[in-house]
Formats: structure tokens, C-alpha cells, sequence
DNA sequence: ATAGGGTTAG
């Protein structure tokens, strides 16, 4: 496998200035400019700057232009304030100033970017002439702030200045109108000069179609392409795992490292987080095996990616080793590894986690933190820390408490019975309430049996979102609690005849042996099907027979007889790809499923009694969380 | 001094 310098390390060895350059020559004996390094940080800019106030050369033109150009080339964007007074101090600002503020406007955050424009309207007023240099940096603003309008009045300037069939400029609109959406625009200029294109070219006019979803064009251009670099290998990848093809991301990731090609840093982040959102373990570790086999450095970004694809993958133990081996880690990294300990409902261990992350020099929680942290106490029904945690966020970390953090809260106090409490702090927010709060609610009052409470609630949450299955399911089970199945019956019809496009089918993946099967109720796809349903009914047998298992129909209840009822859960997806993982996975190894949906109740005391009358170890991810079962038991303690 | 891909937490 060939394995070449990333473009960063390329650019660092790269000299700064060559002899020709006139910025270089012009420093190269300046007393303060020509003793800095090679590539300062913001500290020695600043510090030069000081020195040229102190020794009275301030007000020196091409000394100021040089420290804009160091800022605009610092690996950080430089503060605006700073590189702003670094141009307002330039008496007379010419091309080479002026363009480094356009650069430096272009890397700030979108605040700043969008001065790039007015700025460039400035230069034109003023006389101050634009170069090959201009356009890509002004470009490069506009796009960060996605204003495609004016983006055609500045190309007709460039063509105005002769410089249309500038390699540089030329590639500069492809990316910028691919980035604004403007494929035809972007097309153009690509097609236009077949003679001024190369590599960029291609990968700019990729990375449009990439954006757009439109991966068959972006395909087609992949083939066609005279040359193919990293780049174009890691924009396609990663196309096809936005838009959601996930499988044909991972399926050209394999074909890249099969044929040994150079694999970049984005790329592997990329398949590991598809594999991570598909809990495709297999995936995952054929990735991490790939990295190891290359001698990939184990940078932040990469341990970080693959601390979340093993927690949701199922393995916490693993991701827990990753997290324990990294050297360097950032507040994505200690994200990760909070939300995956609560997501596995280790809530004790995630608070440790979060002391040590508090004890940690220059990190500060984020939002998401917290997400993690109030979901680490709702599972471990730690509320008064819950309560503690939460107003640490907002009084001490000045963090703006967001629908997830209420979530958690309702959700913790609701999971501990204080269901009026939960109740009084959505209606005490000042943000209207998402309808998932009212959802969570009444979740808890199902549990809870609070009948009056959950029926007024689940009542307006359908009059909300009446094409919302999960709404009636959960309003329906309220009824049952209180064993009016009347109304039961009533809020299944009327969901039957509301059911909407927005109805999301059930399905539960296991991978085996490489390959992935993905099943939904009542399945007869699978080319196993036949001995996958017999072996279904033979463990429906024995848990009948050494458990006492008998179904619970409550939760499907239809307007149908009973038979058909026992029918609906006894086909649920999950339950087939347990009976299949009962099939090919070996003895000491536990199954993984992952599903889409929460398990039914019936099938979550099915697979319990799957772990004790066969010892085996099941794993099911589902919308939100896992379940770890053995042993007749559920990490989940059974509530979900 | 210039153009292309950029990930990770809910």
C-alpha cells in the first residue's frame, strides 16, 4: 500500500517564499519581519507587530501588507478585529494588501465572510486594481456565505480584466457556483475551455454534483475523469454516503483500498461514521484493520471516528480501549465517548467520565456534553444530579438549554414518577415546546398510568401531527393501561385512517460473515426464510414451555381476532433476526441487531427470555439506545 | 499570497 504526505505536511515543507517572490525579498533583510519562522502563529505576529510600533517602522506599507499575509495564511483563521486594524493602518493599500484582507475575510466565520463582497465593491471604487489573486479569495467568501446573486456580476468583472482563461479563476467559479447549487453555471465554465482544465477542475465540477445529490453525474465524471487523485476518490466516497447510499460509499471505499491506492484522513472518517450510523461492526473493523495495516497516524479526528463507530456498534468495551489509548483528544472525542457510555446505559460511568473532562486543562463542555450527561443520569435515575447537571450548563458554562436538553430532563423526571414536574417545566419554557416533549410525556404517563394526564396529552399531539403513527401507539397503550379497550380499538381505527405517507416501516439488520440482512415484519425474502420461521416457532416453543412466555397482545391491538394479533408480533423484524442470529452466530459470541424503531414490549420480554433459556448474549440497538440482554435481563432495566 | 475533498458528539 502506498501511503503519501498529507496536503498539510506537503504545504509545511513547502518554503514560504521563493527568491522570486517579491513579498520574500522584499523581508528578506527587513531588522523584525526577516526573524520570524517559517510559519508563525498568531503570538509572533503579534509580537512582530509590537516591535515595529516600538522601533517606529508602523506605518511602513509592505510591512503591514506582510503581516496581513501571515494572517491570512495562519492555520487558524486570525482574529477579525486584529487583521482589520492591520489594514485600516495601511495608508494607500494596494492589490497585494487588499487581496490578504479578501483572504483573511474569506477564512473568518460567515459574519466576516460576508464583508468579502462589499469589500471587493470598495476596491473597485477606490482604483485599487484586481489580480489573478483577487477572484479566488473573493470567490472562496462568497461561497462560505452562499450568495450565488452577485456571483455573475463578479464573473463578468473577471472576464472584463482578461482574466477568464486563468486556470486559478477559472476553477475558483466552478467550485464556488458548485457550492452555491449553480451546477449549470459550474458546468459551463468547466466545459468551456477544455484546454485551460485539469485535476481541480474535475474534482470541483465532482464535488457540485457530489453536494446536489446528483451522484449518477458525479459518477459518470468519476469515470470519465483522465486522472484520479485522493481527492477525487474521498469527494465521490463521500457523496454517496451523504446522500444516503451508504452501502455504495463503503463498496467504493473497498474498491479503493483494494486496488492500494492513497486513502486520505477524510475518507476513513467518513466510512467509519457509515458504518457507525449502519452498526455495521464488520465494516467498522475491516476499516480499522485497513488504517492499522498502512500505518495511518492515529490522529484526533480518526480515534474520534472510530470511539463513536464502536459505541454504536454495539462494542462499548472497544470504544472505551480507543478512547483509553488516544493520546490527544478534543471535546468531539470526550462527546463521543460520554454519549456512548449513556446510549449503552452506563449513566455512572459517563458522569466520571464527565469529571474527568472537567479536570481537563482548555476543554469546555458543549451542548452536546450535556446531551450526554442528562442522559447519563436519566438512565442511571440519578435526578437530583440530573437537576444539578442542568443548571450547571446554563448558570456556570452559559450554555442556552436546547429541545435535546429538555428532552433529557423530561425524560429523567418522568422515568422517576415526577411526571407534574416534567409537565411544569415544558410548560415553563419560553421557546415553544417540540412536540417530542409532549411525546416523552406521555410516554411516562403510560408507564405510570396516568390515564387523564396521558389522554389529554396524547389528544393533542395527534390533533398536532395526525399522520404520526407513534402518537396513537402510545395514546393506545395509555387506554390499555387502564383497561379500556374500547377506547383502544377506537384510537387504532383512527390511526388506520390516518395512516400517512410519514409511516416508517420496522426493520432490524444483523450482519454475518460479511454480509448484511436486513429484515421487516412478516419477511419471507431471505433466502433462509423457511428455516429462519421454523427455527422462530421451535424458540417460541421452548420459551412457552421453560419460561412461561405468553404473548402480550395490548401493544398491537387492531381491529382484528386474536389469532391475527398473536400473528402481527410474532413476525416482527427483530424477531426474525434474532432467530436467524440463533442460526449463524457462534456459541460465546454475542448477537447484534440493529433497528430503526423501539422494540415492542412483547418482543422486549421475548428476547429477555431468549438470553436465559438459550445463554446467549443479545445486543440491539434501537432508535435511541441499547439493550444489552443476558441472563433474562435488560441493561435497559425495562424502561425505554 | 491563489483553485478541489473535510470528517468526529445529539
Amino acid at each position: 500500500m502506498r501511503f503519501g504526505p498529507s496536503k498539510r505536511l506537503a504545504a509545511a515543507f513547502k518554503p514560504r517564499f521563493s527568491l522570486t517572490s517579491d513579498a520574500g525579498l522584499r523581508h528578506r533583510h527587513h531588522p523584525i519581519l526577516s526573524r520570524l519562522p517559517t510559519s508563525p502563529s498568531l503570538p509572533h505576529i503579534l509580537q512582530a507587530h509590537a516591535r515595529l510600533l516600538v522601533v517606529g517602522l508602523a506605518a511602513h506599507r509592505s510591512s503591514l501588507a506582510h503581516l496581513l499575509a501571515l494572517c491570512a495564511a495562519l492555520s487558524a483563521p486570525a482574529p477579525p478585529r486584529y487583521f482589520r486594524l492591520l489594514y485600516a493602518a495601511i495608508a494607500r493599500p494596494n492589490v497585494f494588501a487588499s487581496n490578504n484582507l479578501l483572504r483573511c475575510l474569506a477564512r473568518s466565520d460567515c459574519d466576516a465572510a460576508r464583508d468579502a463582497l462589499p469589500f471587493y465593491a470598495h476596491m473597485r471604487r477606490a482604483g485599487i486594481p484586481t489580480n489573478n489573486y483577487t477572484f479566488p479569495f473573493l470567490l472562496q467568501a462568497c461561497s462560505r456565505d452562499r450568495v450565488s446573486g452577485e456571483g455573475t456580476q463578479v464573473h463578468s468583472h473577471a472576464v472584463k480584466c482578461g482574466l477568464e482563461e486563468d486556470l486559478y479563476v477559472r476553477n475558483a467559479f466552478i467550485s464556488f457556483y458548485s457550492s452555491c447549487g449553480e451546477l449549470n453555471h459550474a458546468r459551463r465554465v468547466f466545459d468551456e475551455f477544455p484546454g485551460q482544465r485539469d485535476l481541480v477542475s474535475w474534482n470541483a465540477m465532482l464535488a457540485g454534483y457530489a453536494r446536489a445529490g446528483r451522484t449518477d453525474v458525479a459518477q459518470e465524471l468519476f469515470d470519465r475523469m483522465p486522472d484520479r487523485d485522493p481527492i477525487s476518490w474521498s469527494t465521490m466516497i463521500m457523496g454517496y454516503v451523504e446522500s444516503g447510499a451508504l452501502e455504495k460509499g463503503l463498496g467504493l471505499f473497498r474498491e479503493l483500498v483494494g486496488k492500494g491506492l492513497t486513502v486520505n484522513e477524510a475518507t476513513l472518517v467518513t466510512v467509519l461514521s457509515a458504518s457507525a450510523q449502519l452498526g455495521l461492526l464488520e465494516v467498522g473493523q475491516f476499516i480499522h484493520s485497513t488504517i492499522r495495516s498502512m500505518d495511518f497516524p492515529f490522529t484526533v479526528a480518526l480515534g474520534t471516528a472510530l470511539v463513536d463507530m464502536y459505541a454504536k456498534c454495539g462494542c462499548i468495551e472497544l470504544s472505551r480501549h480507543t478512547f483509553e489509548e488516544m493520546k490527544q483528544r478534543d471535546v468531539f472525542t470526550w462527546n463521543a465517548m460520554i454519549c456512548g457510555l449513556a446510549a449503552h446505559g452506563l449513566g455512572k460511568e459517563a458522569l466520571e467520565l464527565f469529571q474527568r473532562f472537567l479536570g481537563e486543562e482548555g476543554l469546555r463542555p458543549t451542548g452536546v456534553t450535556f446531551v450526554g450527561v442528562l442522559n447519563a443520569c436519566s438512565r442511571a435515575g440519578l435526578v437530583a444530579e440530573g437537576r444539578r447537571c442542568f443548571e450547571l450548563m446554563v448558570e456556570e458554562y452559559g450554555i442556552e438549554a436546547e429541545t435535546e436538553h429538555y428532552g433529557c430532563m423530561v425524560d429523567l423526571l418522568g422515568r422517576a414518577g415526577l411526571v407534574r414536574e416534567a409537565y411544569e417545566l415544558i410548560r415553563g419554557m419560553s421557546m415553544a415546546a417540540d412536540p417530542v416533549l409532549w411525546g416523552i410525556l406521555l410516554g411516562a404517563c403510560k408507564v405510570h398510568g396516568l390515564v387523564d394526564l396521558g389522554v389529554s396529552i396524547g389528544n393533542k399531539l395527534i390533533e398536532l401531527e395526525p399522520e404520526h403513527d407513534g402518537h396513537y401507539v402510545l395514546l393506545a397503550g395509555v387506554y390499555a393501561r387502564a383497561n379500556r379497550w374500547e377506547d383502544v380499538v377506537k384510537v387504532r381505527r383512527s390511526m388506520a385512517a390516518h395512516r400517512g405517507t410519514s409511516k416508517v416501516a420496522g426493520w432490524s439488520l444483523i450482519e454475518a460473515h460479511g454480509t448484511v440482512h436486513k429484515f421487516v415484519a412478516g419477511d419471507k425474502g431471505h433466502k433462509d426464510s423457511v428455516e429462519i420461521y421454523r427455527t422462530l416457532e421451535v424458540v417460541t416453543m421452548r420459551l412457552t414451555e421453560e419460561a412461561g412466555y405468553s404473548p402480550d397482545v395490548s401493544a398491537v391491538l387492531h381491529d382484528i381476532g386474536d389469532e391475527e394479533k398473536v400473528h402481527a408480533i410474532k413476525e416482527h423484524s427483530e424477531r426474525l433476526a434474532i432467530a436467524f442470529g440463533l442460526m449463524v452466530v457462534e456459541r460465546g459470541r454475542p448477537i447484534r441487531i440493529v433497528k430503526n424503531l423501539r422494540a415492542c414490549g412483547d418482543c422486549h420480554e421475548f428476547t429477555k427470555m431468549v438470553t436465559k433459556v438459550f445463554e446467549r448474549e443479545i445486543v440491539v440497538r434501537d432508535g435511541s439506545r441499547f439493550h444489552h440482554f443476558k441472563e433474562g435481563k435488560c441493561s435497559c432495566f425495562d424502561y425505554w
